[in-house]
DNA sequence: TCCTTATTGAAAATGATTTTCAATAAGGAT
DNA sequence: ATCCTTATTGAAAATCATTTTCAATAAGGA
């Protein structure tokens, strides 16, 4: 099911301003701020409201399509996500952001912390940061730009 | 070494906002962000400007002493951290957050991703939420209250 | 007790997010 | 294709969080 059918089932429409958000953040494989995606709207011509940004930020994150990634320091960034349950590997020097799943080396030690405090857990955010292989190399080589 | 002698090695002082907040948030097992944590020194007459709850809270981060926490939906509270490396485990409905170390069980996902991926992974962020025994407990009466 | 200077707090500046509401446009019905 | 209903947009204003500025204060070593 597309887009179009999944928000036509709840009433909601597919409009220019959702598919610009949604080609923004296709093209890029950082999280974006609501503010640098209303900034590329403007720059490729499509320009949209900042409002329409928020509020469609919101939808597609009711929706799964996309997930809120918070930074080392800052938060609040936003990246498509794949259906599924998924984390985030952030690079701290170009913020690219790669996806990978840890459900299973994770099932333990939710087990155990289950055990331990009583709780009973049902969801987690985990989230790592490091350095992308591009920037490791370009460190090695005393380069500091990417 | 205590706060006082922490503090002065840095040629940093010990004042009465900043041990206002450490009070604050050393009676509460709930993240506060800065407005909560104003307010309640408003409550208690010990009144401290909402700019010194940003400064002190800033400054005892950086020394470890206080955590920051990310809550399922919202961002940003504030609590008291234990030395070392610690995760929180956060209850939705009351936000009792409790800690819990995680290393041993992390080490082999973050093996596992550093291979697939190609990243140097130095850092993470993991918090989990859930229910806690009594929120846990109050529900199963369908006592909606805590 | 004095002196240096880190720190405070009020106000202003800045920045992010939400609300409001009239105008617009999506898409089912005709 | 056209019409109609109503979800959606976007501009402006309102709200809220955070940072900056700077003169006044107070911590703590001398």
């Amino acid at each position: 099911m597309n887009l179009q059918e999944t928000l036509n089932q709840e009433g909601l429409r597919l409009t220019r301003p959702r598919r610009v958000v949604l080609d923004i953040l296709q093209e890029s494989n950082v999280p974006l701020s609501p503010q640098t995606i209303h900034q590329r709207s403007l720059d490729q011509n499509e320009e949209i409201g900042l409002v329409s940004v928020y509020r469609t930020l919101e939808l597609l994150t009711d929706l799964a399509l996309v997930r809120r990634v918070h930074g080392p320091e800052e938060c609040h960034g936003y990246v498509l996500a794949s259906p599924g349950h998924h984390h985030h590997l952030v690079c701290r020097e170009c913020e690219k952001a790669v996806e990978f799943t840890g459900a299973g080396d994770l099932a333990q030690l939710l087990d155990r912390i289950q055990q331990e405090t009583g709780f009973q857990v049902d969801g987690h955010l985990l989230q790592l940061y490091g350095l992308c292989p591009e920037c490791k190399k370009a460190r090695e080589k005393g380069n500091i730009h990417q």
